[in-house]
DNA sequence: CGTTATATTGAAGTGCGTCAAAAAGTGTGG
DNA sequence: CCACACTTTTTGACGCACTTCAATATAACG
């Protein structure tokens, strides 16, 4: 299971023998935590990093009014805060989407391989980069793209991202999410996000149905959303 | 000039004399850039980090449509792209918005740095997670906040980002922008961005005129954004 | 002082939100 | 296997935040 996240990193980079048995070695513990569950709260200190193994997990954050912005998703492979290594403490909560399983990196252990691994430390930060750009990206979705395109461009982004961990099947994939928290990825109420996900399905772009995404014409969807993957750092250059 | 990089520093971590002068020793050249040049293009192959000294840029993505997403703001003492370490190349545009002056750390010379330094490394990795904090931040805003709102949270931003570099003025900063530049950062059109300033400036919150913002009342322009400045990440805490 | 960029305002249109209700799906216990 | 409660999806009607288009006013500048 820990290889989704060898996968990933051999996306971008070459990752030698040594250095992912350097990985693995910090690579502690396996926990399963239901679904629907906050696993890391905005402000708690942290001693660990968490690798996503199996399952969907968000951060997120709120406002008064009980609005609440899905700021970004997570699929096998992605370390959920690996960012709480520098930063100590999380500006935003984690939550699972679906039942998952993870395991754990000590920030002491990290600490070690940074201090021997140069190259591999740069991979890891690596990673903390790609999360940003991917924020980069949904910020562009939800200050210009229409409610449409920006359903088109999640569903995009996640088949690509899925398509790296070997998590699609066909032109299918999981994605353990109601409408509501579609919505709150998208910057959409539940009710136009049901009516965004019928416009897409009428035009049979994607549909959305019991937790799964089925791409009707990737290439459409696509141009629908501007989506551009150059974001996403798929081709593999030394970092 | 240098030096507000260090204070950015040192409001975060402590950051040794050694430290100090090894970074210092990375930091080199020095260049004056007019306004509204791109400094970096998306996608062209990065070997150096770009420093910013004096003035104040943008990072920013666009759509077909013409209409554009400004993804982040720096201010001096600002890494423009320490991302682009690690990414080697940017997935957008940086645009000065005033004249800059900028200095250079190479990437051969980071790297050889982080071989060497590990606790300023994660210094200098925790300024891209910093970053990535702001683009959740602005994410929430995008997706869930209003106009007002959202205007009124990036001047608290600017406020107190602005403060730790010394660049504010009792209660005046410059921000170097027109309204349409403003509104691409806040997911407005021009004239949307108008009303909404006309709106802070009538309740007496905060005025923005000839590239100044001048806050009117901190600390209702603090509740009407519901800004937490948890996300800056201002206390001092051992990465 | 004219020229151009920027800011401001008005009027009308639209995408998305809100409120409310119905329909469909899911899970549980009998 | 059905009955029931609960969650999720779907639809309709209406309202509002923001956009669009267009015109005018003001500031910036050589």
């Amino acid at each position: 299971m820990i290889d989704r996240l060898f996968k990933k990193l051999r996306v971008r980079d070459r990752l030698s023998e040594t250095e992912e048995r350097a990985l693995r070695e910090v690579i502690e513990g396996q926990d399963e935590i239901p679904a629907k569950q906050t696993m890391v709260k905005r402000g708690e200190p942290l001693d660990k990093s968490i690798l996503l193994l199996e399952g969907m997990v968000c951060r997120y954050k709120d406002l008064r009014n009980g609005r609440r912005q899905i700021s970004a998703l997570h699929v096998p492979g992605d370390f959920l805060d690996l960012h709480g290594f520098t930063l100590k403490k999380l500006d935003h909560d984690v939550m699972t989407l679906s039942r998952c399983k993870v395991a754990y990196a000590g920030h002491k252990q990290l600490t070690t391989l940074t201090e021997t691994f140069p190259h591999l430390t740069r991979m890891l930060w690596f990673t903390t980069n790609l999360d940003a750009a991917v924020h980069r990206e949904w910020e562009l979705s939800l200050g210009q793209r229409t409610g449409v395109a920006r359903a088109a461009h999640l569903f995009c982004e996640l088949y690509h991202r899925l398509k790296i961990v070997e998590l699609v099947d066909g032109a299918s994939f999981g994605f353990p999410v109601n409408q509501t928290e579609l919505g709150e990825c998208l910057g959409l109420t539940p009710v136009h996000t049901n009516r965004v996900l019928k416009e897409l399905r009428e035009r049979g772009l994607a549909q959305f149905k019991q937790a799964t995404v089925t791409i009707g014409n990737l290439h459409e969807l696509e141009l629908l959303a501007e989506f551009e993957p150059s974001y996403l750092y798929l081709n593999s250059e030394p970092r």
